[in-house]
DNA sequence: TTCGCATGGTCTTGTATAAGACACAAGACG
DNA sequence: CGTCTTGTGTCTTATACAAGACCATGCGAA
């Protein structure tokens, strides 16, 4: 007797938790089924559901307590920032940056954001023009693009309390987009006329340019993202393990 | 009664088998005794020396093979390439570089070298100078610090076979020393004249300047490395999850 | 006889199950 | 305000079978 399947039952079993979060039967913040009770529902063991539930936990998707349970990830500005902003200052500090929107554009999408994003030719985006500021400094100059199929009718936050929050938050509350890896390439550019004017620094000065593709827990490339850090006071920080 | 040792008893069983590798008890390539057997001398479950395994293994520090065993991993030019060098070209595809070593001189640690490596101020250190070539094209100027304490009588590698064998092999197999984590900070400078002169470019040219500390399996910090990327050609990438 | 190779035995790790002791958190109760 | 109870995830053990790798045996063809 074959099985039909033929990956281990413990990637299947997180495969289908995966797509009960990401299709958002199981909402954001909730408390799962305690392990003996879900291990049954699905019919496995709980040594194989545990093992499931450690490759979600591994991608950012639920969170577990000893004696609390096992939750549902709410992505917080702080969790975001840990996870995805790797600028650090010259003490090896994280930064807690501010951030100002300059632009927000609607239109298709260039041959290199389609490419990228794995979109058709001319596909409809949404582009956002931004400068991170750090301890008053605007540091980082970047564009945002975003394919408007997956964020229809996008704007953006204007609520007091959204105004603070990290995108990928916002990704996930308002277009319920749960962001969990990306992709980057790093080069150094010299500051051209608009970046030096955004970050207040010299025409030349050199500037560590980050091309960053974002995947969400369906695997779709769901963001492209072009940014240039001032690295005078700032590092990006990588482990290599 | 209370345990001694409060760590999970599968972590302490990885420490030893960690101490057991980097004392050099089992040497590189060697095959480990089957998991009952290892189990039966450890005085634990399969299942927890099993979670042990699994946890050197994600360290690269053993290599499993169902059906062959498990052995003492051997770092290859490949697998240290794979690991730690993040240099990409315009495809996206990993190059192959060769290295041209300009000096070797032993001397006394400046300041950052001390507090990188955490050596005590005036220790000795071995400084390499060096630069790698990409498609003929010289691409990197990098000097590498080692403690000298560490890499006592450090001498570059002469002889054929270990010509085009990348340092972190030569630092395992000559010296012992495991390589397995490294931290990198990332920023841009504009090229100066000796890395204009190294990388053919012209002054001023931007570059991706990485100060990478790496650690060995002991947790020790062996190595201090700067390096100087010309990225018109290449790009450095990462991976964030 | 000798070569080629299929086959089965036996070693290994990988997967899946079950059960119990333990540790942590929260609320109920005195 | 402490203590107890209950519910949760964590650790450890044990067992069985599946699947990959290797090797010796031995059969059949040249």
């Amino acid at each position: 007797m074959r099985r039909p399947d033929a990956r281990p039952l413990y990637v299947q079993v997180e495969a289908i938790l995966n797509e009960r979060i990401v299709s958002g039967s199981w909402r954001s913040g909730q408390v799962l089924p305690a392990e003996p009770e879900l291990a049954a529902e699905l019919g496995v063991s709980a040594g194989t559901l545990r093992r499931a539930l450690a490759g979600l936990e591994r991608r950012h998707l639920i969170q577990r307590r000893q004696g609390r349970g096992t939750y549902v990830a709410q992505q917080t500005s702080e969790q975001a920032l840990g996870q995805f902003f790797r600028v650090r200052n010259l003490a090896g500090q994280p930064v807690e940056p501010e951030t100002l929107v300059t632009a927000l554009v609607t239109g298709p999408a260039t041959e290199e954001e389609a490419a990228r994003l794995r979109l058709a030719p001319g596909e409809e985006v949404h582009r956002i023009d931004r400068s991170r500021i750090f301890e008053g400094e605007p540091r980082i100059a970047e564009r945002i693009t975003l394919p408007a199929a997956l964020f229809p009718g996008f704007s953006l936050p204007l609520a007091p309390e959204q105004l603070g929050m990290e995108i990928y938050v916002y990704y996930r509350n308002r277009h319920g987009i749960i962001v969990v890896r990306s992709d980057e390439k790093l080069s150094a550019i010299a500051a051209a006329e608009p970046d030096s004017a955004v970050l207040g620094c010299a025409i030349g000065t050199p500037l560590l340019l980050i091309e960053r593709v974002t995947f969400d827990a369906a695997g779709r490339a769901v963001e492209m993202r072009v940014s240039r850090l001032d690295t005078r006071a700032h590092r990006y920080a990588v482990e290599i393990v």
